[in-house]
DNA sequence: CTGTTAGCGCATTCAA
DNA sequence: TTGAATGCGCTAACAG
């Protein structure tokens, strides 16, 4: 049924091994029979068997990529981006989902060896240090992308969380705000660690205290939002700026908004984190600081790749810069 | 390095056609020496190569899944599901996104056969029945989710769209209106079609009349929505409700309702179709047609493990009942 | 430049 | 119930 190289051989009327390398490419052989080989090939259709490859070889020509969930806007785009960019490149892409679940990540790093992925990009839960740092010792090259596992040598590309919190507020800071709430991730978190330290050193920097009032920590989900936009536009002084740097509570924090009937940017200045295509819909348009999925993904495809090819595990660190990208819900206070 | 099959049964003292059964949890095989190598093999750290297995075996465990897109939501819940299922199902899933191009559609599938995947779930183009049909013909179950391909006999999990947009709708008229405006997906797709014959049937059932003014139809972009959105709340007599029957559209629409500062459903009442998070935190919440891509994605997998248990293609399509999911944007009008 | 040969790791047929 | 032997389809020495 299947044509396979032993059929082609026959058609060709040349040995096995001339028309692997003539299919292969291979430089060790005539250029006229490798074209002739090629020619017969594609007229009986015949398609490399990848399974066998891979059993010879030892290279599957899959890779393994591991989210979080697909919900997450940076989770989406790296997955969307890693896929096309792997499958041009002749690879493949077997999804799997973690949950952010060691237990699950665990089973999936499992699975993904025992396929003999060629190499994995994952978010990683930060808990398998061990598992992972096991694959980089049987030659499949990890690289981690968005969160990164402490302690481990591994090449991860991570946002500029820092850097990208301190320009935000700093933006909001040059439209003359003083009081800026923030809404930021848990503090076990390296991003809800770093957002934090980017607003604390530029509000310092502006000579301004750093009020505990003003600054609302909780898990990535929409509820955080409503918790914490409820909780700093119900001081006695709200803040005139609300700094959402926490992805997953926009949406919370859209809510409250509406809810309280506050006008944007008029009553509050609103900056967000991560850049989402609805933000840009959303009216008034909403600024944002924008971490760079899709560079991040870019580069974590280039470094899989360049290990691939045998470079070695630098166990470098790569921050993408972050961006600020202005749209219409922040304005500038009125010098008094 | 790796430990292989010959080295448990060379560790277990039993030949390796032995220890092959024992793993694979053969009933030819005495208990006592099956639980022996089942423990040696554990002891040593043995994990049977799958690639080696794939070519004896001629299975791979693997699953294609390809998909237009990540953005949209059914295709993000359609892999999610699609994910989570077959992996506990003990398959690992290849996602690739088409980008609902046929030539891109055309090359995934190719090399999807070359890897040796054992079955199929897609959201097609439709423009592939060929190539779909030819990897039936190499008893490759596939399924179709969402979208079908017109004139093929493969088997299709598609949302019931008539039936929600009729039950749509009616709710509408339920509450009162009789000027209902939809936005609605080009009539060259299944789903533009049907979801259009579903609102025309619920008017004409009340007797009432279908004034094409008040049907906008357009691609699956939020363009469509502000284009739609403000081409009916234009009109001399603007529609009281709007159907927003096209999802990608939705965020075009709600930023014609901000920008024209319409009170949801003061001034217009708003149906969504295909649920989505955002509008259940929308302020106020936006009630929607669901059209159950969970669900979609549980029968796909249903079917799929069917028929990778033997049974055969039946090229009977599904259908997904549409649920009313009535949240806080529609109104009843006053009876005048 | 080309052909012969030997496995990659596993499941399975056939004998015992 | 077990073992020896075969081959899935391919690549890569090794000879010629």
């Amino acid at each position: 049924m299947t044509v396979t190289l032993r059929d082609v051989a026959r058609a060709a009327d040349v040995s096995i091994a001339t028309a692997s390398r003539a299919l292969a490419g291979s430089s060790l052989i005539n250029h006229a029979t490798q074209k002739h080989v090629v020619q017969v090939a594609a007229a009986i259709g015949y398609r490399t068997n990848t399974v066998a490859r891979a059993l010879k070889t030892r290279k599957s020509r899959l890779i393994g990529l591991t989210v979080h969930n697909l919900e997450n806007a940076s989770f989406r785009v790296l997955a969307s981006v890693v896929q096309a960019r792997m499958q041009a490149l002749g690879y493949q892409v077997i999804l799997s989902i973690s949950n952010d679940d060691a237990e699950q990540e665990r089973e999936i790093l499992k699975t993904l060896v025992d396929h003999s992925v060629d190499g994995l990009i994952a978010v990683p839960t930060g808990s398998n240090s061990a598992p992972l740092l096991a694959m980089e010792h049987a030659d499949i090259p990890v690289i981690c992308a968005v969160r990164r596992v402490a302690g481990a040598s591994l090449e991860s590309i991570l946002a500029a969380d820092m850097e990208g919190a301190y320009t935000g507020t700093q933006h909001l800071l040059g439209l003359g705000h003083r009081r800026i709430g923030l809404i930021v991730g848990p503090s076990d978190t390296t991003s809800g660690k770093e957002r934090l330290a980017g607003y604390t050193r530029a509000m310092q920097e502006a000579g301004l205290p750093v009020d505990p009032a003003l600054i609302h920590r909780g898990r990535y989900l929409p509820e955080t939002g409503v918790a914490g936009g409820n909780a700093l536009l119900s001081l006695a002084e709200p803040p005139t700026a609300l700094f959402v740097a926490n992805h997953e509570s926009s949406v919370g924090v859209l809510r409250v908004i509406s809810e309280r009937g506050l006008s944007i940017p008029a009553d509050l200045s609103l900056l967000f984190y991560e850049d989402s295509p609805w933000f840009e819909w959303q009216r008034p348009a909403i600024s944002v600081v924008d971490s760079g999925a899709a560079d991040i993904a870019n580069l974590a495809v280039d470094r899989l790749m360049s290990r691939l090819g045998g470079v070695a595990n630098s166990g470098r660190e790569y921050r993408i810069g972050s961006r600020l990208v202005e749209r219409a819900s922040c304005r500038a206070l009125p010098t008094s």
